[in-house]
Formats: C-alpha cells, structure tokens, sequence
DNA sequence: ATCCTATAGTTTATACTATAAACTTATTTA
DNA sequence: TAAATAAGTTTATAGTATAAACTATAGGAT
C-alpha cells in the first residue's frame, strides 16, 4: 500500500512566491490601486527590478497597467485583476498548509 | 515626513523559501529524522535534486547528515538541527506578516 | 566468471530567473 | 545650453533549481 505524503498541498505558484513579486501584489492588495514610484518607496526594489516584475505580473494578467499623463510627467498605475486576486487567495492557501506544520 | 511601509516585515529567507527545501524540512520538522529514500517518496524529487538540495541545508547546518550501511546498503538519514528549527520559526513569521495582508 | 538489473546516491550541465547597471526620453533649472 | 532630475525600460550578469548523466556496490541469472 502506498502511505499519503506527510504533507500535502500544491507548491506554491512562483509567479507569486518569487518576495519581490510578493510584496508588490500584497501592497496592491492592500490599496487597490499604486503608481510606480509609490511601489518604489515601499518595496525599496531598484526601478529596473520593479519595471521588470509588473511586466511579468502584468503579463500574465494579475494586474493592470495605466499609462498616463501628470503635469507632463509619465505616470503608471497599477492595479489588481480579479484574477491576481484569485491567485493570491489559492497562494495564501497553499502557503498556510504548509507552514501549518512548522514549529511556533 | 516619510512614511511606514504598509507592508512590514523582512523578506523570507531564500534558502528555506524555495518549495522544494521548504517542503523537505517541513518533513522533517514532522517526523525529526528521515532517510534519502523516505524523503524521495514524499516529495516526488529526482535523486539529484534531492542530493543538492540536502546538502545545501547541510552546510548552512540545518540538517544534519548521517551516513551509514544497513544490509549491505548505503544509508543516509537527515535530521533537523537547533539552528534549522529556528530558522523555520522564524520563516514562518515573516510568512505569516506578509500572508497576514492577502485576501482570503 | 561475467553480464544484467537494482539500489542509493553524487556530480555536472543546462536552462531559468532575479537583479542591478546602463540606457532612454522628456523636463526643469542654472 | 549644459547640467540635473524624473520616470521608466532594456540588457547583461550572476545565481539557482533541476534533470541527466555518472559512480559504486550488491544480488541474481546464465
């Protein structure tokens, strides 16, 4: 008889896992709606680094991109896709299986 | 003024955030010892994957390595150390701030 | 004896990924 | 008009995860 695995669960979705991303989606999650320089001042990542990491996020459609306008200068803004959202969630998921059975 | 991040809390340690290395010492953390082969079975890794992996937690001395012959056959069990154990408390607080913001 | 298969790992080669450095474009300011 | 600032993007590099190939030993089968 083959016995169940001691832990169960999916591994989590990099996308998501990858603590720079990770940050950046929660900050989103938490405000909805972010520009580029203000995700600069919380996350403390490079420009290049977040430039590049929304792409990816933006990309594989768990966020939007608005490029606009102000005071004749480029903005951006960001903002969660339901199906960020929903990512999220299963990530949240996943991860609290996991380290469930982690020491206190 | 500069403000707080909405977001608080260090990143994760890469080493044991990696979902292959997490689940292997979630394992071990359950079951406090364990061989080369049980390990295989639960996490579904390739042999050399498992190989590096473990070793790479060796050395930052997390786990302990044994080596030893039963029936003739070479033996290898893993075993969480002090250090390792308190690494994983210590990740799943950091995990636990930033899930702590995620939707449900 | 030697050939084949299985067991238990390790080493190395590759493909991927994160990240910072360098670059671009436009706008003030000196 | 030269220098500095702002807001990003592109690219080069270094690091990492992973599987494929390899090593070593043992136990049959012929």
């Amino acid at each position: 008889m083959t016995q169940k695995a001691v832990i169960s669960g999916d591994d989590p979705d990099r996308l998501l896992h990858e603590p720079a991303r990770l940050r950046l989606l929660a900050n989103l999650a938490v405000v909805r709606r972010a520009d580029f320089t203000w995700l600069l001042q919380q996350t403390g990542l490079t420009r290049g680094n977040l430039s590049v990491q929304m792409s990816r996020l933006a990309e594989a459609e768990l966020v939007t991109v608005e490029k606009m306008f102000r005071d004749n200068r480029p903005r951006t803004l960001y903002e969660l896709t339901n199906k960020g959202r929903d990512a999220l969630r299963q990530y949240k998921k996943n991860m609290h299986k996991i380290l469930a059975v982690l020491p206190d």
